[in-house]
Parts: C-alpha cells; sequence; structure tokens
DNA sequence: GTTGTTTTAGAACAAATGTTCGTTCCAGCC
DNA sequence: GGCTGGAACGAACATTTGTTCTAAAACAAC
C-alpha cells in the first residue's frame, strides 16, 4: 500500500464513514458533495489513485460498486451484545428474557467480535459487581460474556445459584456421584460441594473482559 | 418483525450474502437473478414488503439503496490487532517493531471491537504463559491487549522488566519518593518495592480477554 | 522563460438502475 | 360463474450514476 495525499485519504474517510452511517457506499457525486470537490472526474481520477494504491476495489460500470479493502472490511463486523444487568454475590442474576435479546431495546450493549461469540446463540453479558469472584479470578467491573443454557459440561465455568445460599456465583462445574463440586478457578482455593437439588444452573461463561484505565 | 415468505426470506438472504461477497448491496436486477425471480417488479413488490417487516430500509432512487437492518450492520468495525508474542514470568517480552504492527505481516491477530481501542494507537495483544500473574487476576493462557508506552501514571496496570531479577511482570505502578511500589491486583498480595533504576516499563495493559470452553 | 507531468473543470454521453403502470394469473369465496 | 385481493409479468420511462474527452490550471524541473 502506497502514500496518499491528504485528499486522497480524506476520500477514504468519507466512504467509511458513509458506509457505515447509510450501509451502501457512495456515489461519485456523493463523495463530491461531501468532500467538498468540484468535478466528478476529479473524483474519478483520485478513485483510480485510491484503487491502484490497493485501499479499495472498483466494480467498473456499477453503481456504488466501491469496495473498501481494509482491516476493517477484511474481516467483517462485530456483533453487539446487551448487558442485562450485573452478578454480585448474595443477589440473583438477571433472567435473560426475550424482550432482553432485542439489541435495540435494551439500554446497554457490548461490542464484541465475532470470533469471541463463535456462532452461539443466547448471548448476552453481565457486569460484576464487588470481589466476590476473585477466587475465579474475575474482578470487580469486569463483564463476563455469558450462553443461556441450562446444562454445561463438566469442567465449564457456569453461573450457579445456589437455592439455600441464595447466592449466585461463577465456578468450574463438575458432577460427581451424589454430590456436585463447584471450582473456583484459583488453584489455591478450596472447592465447594453441593447437593444437586440446590443447584440451579443459569448461564455458562465463554469469555471474561477487563477494562482497564 | 413479522413474518417473511420464503422467497423474501430468500432474497434477505442473498442480500446478506452479496454484501459480504462484494462489499456494496446488490441492485434489484441482481437480486432478480440471483433469486431466480422473472421481472424486477416482483423483485420490487417483494423489497416494499420485507421493508414493511423492517428487514431492510431503502433508501428511494438511490441506486443500491438497499440497507440491511440487523445486529450485524447496526454497529461498526472491529479491528484487528496483531498478537506478537506471550508473556510468561522469567522471558522478557517481544518488543514491538515496526514489522509486527502491520496486521497482515503478523502470524497471528485478534480481533477487536474499536470500544475496547478507543482509538489508541500502538496496541498490541500478548497471551500469557503460566500462573504466574494470578495474583495480578491474570489466568493462563488470557489475551492482555498492550498499548506501547514508557510511562505510565501511578495506580496504572504495565507490564514491567525487572533488569536484576530478569523477569517480566504485570503490576500496578506506583511512584514513591526514592523507590517503585508495584501493586498485584489482588488485594490479598503484598506488594513489591523496587529500585527506580531496576525497572522499565514495557507497555501498559488496557484489557484483559478470557476465553473460555 | 520552456517543458512535461499532475491535477482540476465542465460538459456530454451511455449504461445502470429504480419506478410505474396496465395486464395477467390464481386461489379463495360468495 | 363472477368477484376480489395478492402476486407476478413485462415493457416503457425517468433518474441516477459511471465514463470519457478536451481544455485549462497548477506545479515542478530545468
Amino acid at each position: 500500500m502506497g502514500t496518499l495525499s491528504s485528499k486522497q485519504q480524506h476520500i477514504i474517510d468519507f466512504i467509511r464513514s458513509f458506509l457505515v452511517d447509510r450501509g451502501y457506499p457512495p456515489s461519485i457525486r456523493d463523495i463530491l458533495g461531501g468532500c467538498g470537490l468540484s468535478s466528478t472526474s476529479v473524483v474519478n481520477y483520485n478513485l483510480t489513485i485510491v484503487e491502484r494504491e490497493g485501499y479499495i476495489r472498483r466494480h467498473h460500470s456499477v453503481s456504488r460498486g466501491i469496495e473498501l479493502i481494509d482491516r476493517a472490511s477484511d474481516l467483517g463486523y462485530c456483533l453487539q451484545v446487551p448487558i442485562i444487568g450485573q452478578i454480585a454475590a448474595g443477589e440473583p442474576i438477571p433472567v435473560p428474557t426475550p424482550d432482553t435479546w432485542d439489541v435495540t431495546a435494551s439500554a446497554e450493549t457490548l461490542e464484541v467480535s465475532r470470533d469471541l461469540i463463535r456462532g452461539r446463540e443466547g448471548v448476552y453479558a453481565l457486569k460484576v459487581k464487588g470481589w466476590s469472584m476473585v477466587d475465579a479470578l474475575i474482578n470487580d467491573g469486569d463483564i463476563i460474556l455469558m450462553q443461556y443454557v441450562n446444562v454445561v459440561e463438566n469442567g465449564e465455568m457456569a453461573a450457579i445459584w445456589l437455592k439455600a445460599e441464595k447466592g449466585a456465583t461463577l465456578k468450574k462445574f463438575y458432577g460427581e456421584p451424589g454430590r456436585i463440586r463447584l471450582q473456583p478457578a484459583n488453584s489455591h482455593m478450596q472447592p465447594i460441594y453441593a447437593e444437586p437439588d440446590n443447584v440451579e444452573i443459569q448461564g455458562k461463561v465463554i469469555a471474561v473482559i477487563r477494562q482497564l484505565v
């Protein structure tokens, strides 16, 4: 990829924002107006250069046939995940409802790359409140990505509601004969044993995101 | 969002794959060919319905002015961050070079949503090897997003190279009179005190990503 | 200055493309 | 049968839009 003049850089930026904004590429005359240029041939002239330098691909004699080639378009889009509430010691986890799946309706959302989701359905996010999960290496303020499931495999980290204790916790789940072992992620901590009747799986953890600064 | 006939569902699918494939939306006649329909007015008729049901937005009298409305197109793009190596106790952190910034050249990359980066420059990623960072609530296999800086503010988590000990570690950095306090993120752990000459900041941590399952 | 290259201007053209409209087909129904 | 509303057809039309061409301006090198 070669170097571009500031005008050409401006054109690229305009194409990108136009694309994000409207969902389809700009026409030459859109670029003309949006970048304050004066003639379609100037736009065409610069587009040719920008294409030669490898920043876009043009599909000739196709209306709006401009394809952006950069890191952004290389790998597609992010997905939006609803942040439906928070998880804290002693509080129940908010249960996802059909409403909360609606990304546009939920108050807060999290932008997540697709390879964190891996095509899973029923993914939501929770904010961690307090330090009760440090033994799972999860800090106050972290965001955990959850998938709504009722059964988990042995060894998977899950959000578990302990009915008797009336508390939610994140632990690794192990079904053992006659009991369930809940193992903290931190190997220095001791596991908890619970009656099968006492535990209710509320989803499994698929990722933890901690943003600092 | 209402229900669609199979033909209309087919049209939506075609629009999406066309968009991913070519980077711009299809024209009515593209849909005609791609879905095996017979008249532009049939396409137009069905597009009107699909729009009424809320799956697309049409920009009238604009060529290819079809905007897909779904989670994917709602939001922007992801960015790609190079994974330039791993961090482990006793090993130096690989130093980012101009080459490693080149996303296309680096062997491994990480897809990250833009709000994790927040427009920062010089962001790279490291894989965590081993359990030496558990006191920073960072586990084996985690990925940390780093920004390449030489100075950090008090309280920021940074990758710190201890020259005498010949080891890299992640700690919160506090400059104190005559010494530097390196505080683990885990409040149960004790801080380390180091000579200012002995520490070398190799970047600050801006996010931690842990993927399970 | 002269020369050559790059960039801009404006207009005109041709192709791509959305839109419209009268007609036809067909299933359901009285 | 006749009516009705949804759906499809096909052609014609009007606009949008990419392309091209010539001339001029701007700029750099000499």
